[in-house]
RNA sequence: CGCGGGGUGGAGCAGUUUGGAAGCUCGUCGGGCUCAUAACCCGAAGGUCGUAGGUUCAAAUCCUGCCCCCGCAACCA
């Protein structure tokens, strides 16, 4: 019989740097579903890679003083090698700047002109010529541009546009009628009531602000936005082609899952489909929307060294230990935590003492009196009964949460029947019956009902932990079992004999022990950013040096002023006497500032460092004539000077003798 | 009223779509056992399911107000 054809992706991994724990997490949730259809029989194509074009990248690699192409193949290739630790099976590693497919999203794109779809215009809004960026209204800050603060114009500029808005009402339809097309069904509701039902404005699709792109080849000067040149290997590289598709395409396309992160689920669910809508070619069957695996506490930051990469993990776990806490403690609908000390609690309970330990005393046992041979007796007992309705019973449950990409939900069934082996071991009390002559084929028959539990949950097991799965089954002297036939009791071969020394699986960890080597990690982590910062002249010589005693902080030198453009600013002592903080703001507080006989009102971005009670009282440093401006809509009217250290700890300058509110500074 | 997510025993989560006896793992305490990686098994304590109302025979679940947390956005004069 053939077998069906199942075609699963990952979002193709940005190239802008090295990914972390979280970025692991998609690709190895993909494994495991692509693992587990193979059991069930499809025949899977899984495809990965790494999205490579835009401008983030450009600037980058100009950063770093090397070409965008030397950029991302050092950033794909280490995404590859990620990948490949993870013992992921894709079949498919693809990179947006293969060639293959930069022509293909030339020709899509073309094709897609030539019918109308895609039509050139114009981009209009206020343009900063330093910064070749555009802005609206909103996002300026005193009419002025955000990022460098000097004037824009009202600009246009040519770009090409797609006619979205053209394919709504089939989207929408779509989505209607295909109630799992967008997974988790929240994710769904999110973008009808976002983007679908107020009206699709007609996307952008070309850049000429950059040049590190898939170029339109009849108007050069423009290129293919990211987001259609990354979508678009999802068929490119499987074979589609606007003149005839290959043999590859025909058999796996329309994918069966797409897998990304919820952060992208708009351009998957709604542009995505419209393009494939433009090309004539079928829509995927589902979109699922992962959520985030999330650093508990503190935010993750390279430069407080507590970014978790797999490659760290590896190092202390091994890999099926990584693979099985993502698996496991990613909660399907909400995001998940992850810490090192949440990471040992499982290995050691799940990992080491169920499993682990669980494998070890069976064929100890086994050993110890039988000689490592496993026979079956036929002396039953009820309580044989149970424990065989759980491991039969394990397949079909496993079944049920693999339908619905209940990934986690699927390992804990399996761990649930190592559990239950647990149990019957203490129902049945081996080490009893060893004691007695006459009860020495009912042990034997215990001894052969684990054994043969064991190798069923190892063999639900090799989805999510492949490496140990097969570690176990050879220690039993056998193989993986076919997926069919997991419901079955009793194939185990009576009279195997189990290997002789059992090899630890997991040993326990102790937590004092590991934490050390996690501070090591974190430790070189720090070193590395500031070497990184250094190396990209961000941040001065002698910083690292410095850093244990009391942090210098070097700054990018301004340009030099004269006396006259000093003498322009004017500061004053003013005393705090009123204080409130600002609503429906994170950082900023109010405060009503003494200068002479006139009370000024001064926002300040400082809620995080000084409680507003605090503030009173207080005669603070005040640039007096800055010019007025609006914060989350309260009147400023000047500037409160602060000394800010690396953390980006605040302190407030005050006079070092009291002087009167009003004094000049000078 | 910027957008979104969330508040369930000490920790991490499920349950909320389709109201119907508050569940899982870890931790704690007590017990059992000794084959095993001080592992395993049993039992117990511990929750007004953020809060105040509403609908209902019945609310963690539906509705409304409020409080708090976390992302993003904005802002950090």
């Amino acid at each position: 019989m053939e077998k069906k054809p199942y075609y699963l992706t990952t979002a193709i991994a940005y190239t802008s740097g090295k990914p972390h724990i979280g970025n692991t997490y998609e690709i190895v949730l993909a494994d495991a579903i692509a693992r587990y259809k193979r059991a069930e029989g499809y025949d899977v194509y899984f495809q990965t890679g790494t999205d490579e074009h835009g401008q983030k990248i450009q600037e980058k690699a100009e950063q770093e003083g090397i070409t965008p192409k030397e950029y991302v193949d050092k950033i794909s290739g280490e995404v590859k090698r990620i990948w490949d630790l993870m013992n992921t099976t894709y079949d498919n590693f693809v990179r947006t700047t293969d060639s293959d497919h930069e022509k293909c999203v030339q020709k899509i794109f073309k094709k897609l002109y030539e019918k109308g779809d895609i039509y050139k215009s114009a981009y209009e809004g206020l343009y900063c010529t330093p910064c070749e960026s555009f802005w609206t209204e909103s996002q300026l800050v005193d009419g002025k541009c955000p990022d460098c603060g000097r004037e824009v114009k009202p600009a246009r500029e040519e770009a090409y546009f797609f006619r979205t808005s053209k394919y709504a009402d089939r989207l929408i339809e779509h989505i209607n009628s295909h109630p799992g097309f967008i997974q988790p069904v929240s994710r769904k509701n999110e973008m009808m009531n976002n983007f679908l039902l107020p009206g699709l404005q007609d996307l952008c699709v070309s850049r000429t602000s950059f040049s590190w792109g898939v170029s339109v080849d009849f108007d050069p000067k423009h290129v293919v936005y990211v987001w259609v040149d990354a979508l678009l290997n999802y068929i490119t590289k499987i074979g589609y082609d606007p003149d005839g598709s290959s043999q590859l395409y025909q058999k796996y396309w329309p994918a069966d899952l797409h897998l990304i992160g919820k952060d992208i689920v708009r351009f998957h669910t709604i542009y995505w489909p419209i393009f494939l809508m433009a090309l004539d070619v079928p829509l995927p069957k589902q979109v699922f929307g992962h959520p985030w695996l999330l650093q508990g506490g503190d935010k993750m930051s390279k430069s407080r060294g507590n970014v978790i990469y797999a490659d760290d993990m590896v190092s202390l776990f091994g890999v099926d230990a990584t693979r099985y806490f993502v698996l496991h403690e990613m909660p399907f609908e909400n995001d998940g935590i992850i810490t090192w000390e949440l990471v040992i609690e499982r290995f050691n309970s799940d990992l080491a003492n169920i499993l682990g330990n669980l494998v070890n005393r069976t064929v100890s046992m086994s050993n110890k009196y039988f000689d490592g041979i496993v026979k079956r007796t036929g002396v039953s007992e009820p309580v044989d009964e149970d424990l065989k309705a759980v491991v039969t019973g394990a397949k079909a449950k496993v079944a049920e949460k693999m339908a619905d990409l209940r990934v986690a939900d699927a390992i804990t069934i399996v761990f649930d029947l190592f559990r239950r082996c647990n149990k019957y071991i203490d129902e049945t009390t081996p080490w009893v019956l060893a004691k007695d002559e006459a009860s020495k084929d009912r042990l034997r028959e215990v001894l052969y009902n684990l054994t043969e539990s064991i190798v069923i949950g190892a063999s639900l097991l090799e989805s999510f932990l492949p490496e140990t799965a097969e570690k176990i089954v050879k220690q039993l002297c056998t193989q993986i079992r076919s997926f069919d036939s997991l419901d079955q009791f009793g194939l185990y071969e009576s009279g195997t004999k189990v290997t002789e020394k059992p090899e630890i699986l997991f040993a326990r960890l102790d937590t004092k022990e590991v934490m050390p080597k996690v501070e090591a990690i974190q430790a070189a982590q720090r070193a590395e950013f500031e070497e990184e910062q250094k190396r990209l002249g961000l941040a001065p010589e002698g910083a690292e040096a410095a850093g244990k005693e009391e942090a210098v902080i070097d700054l990018e030198p301004k340009e030099e002023i004269s006396y006259e453009d000093f003498a322009k600013m004017q500061f004053q002592v003013g005393e705090i006497i009123a204080c409130e903080e600002v609503k429906k703001s994170r950082k900023l507080l109010c405060s009503q500032v003494k200068i002479g006989s006139q009370v000024r009102q001064i926002v300040s971005g400082i809620k995080g460092h000084y409680k507003a009670e605090d503030m009173v009282g207080k005669k603070v440093m005040v640039l007096v004539n800055l010019k007025p401006a609006t914060l989350a809509g309260v009147v400023s009217e000047g500037m409160l000077l602060c000394a800010e250290d690396a953390e980006g700890n605040l302190a407030l300058v005050v006079p070092e003798k009291e002087m009167p509110a009003g004094a000049e500074i000078c």
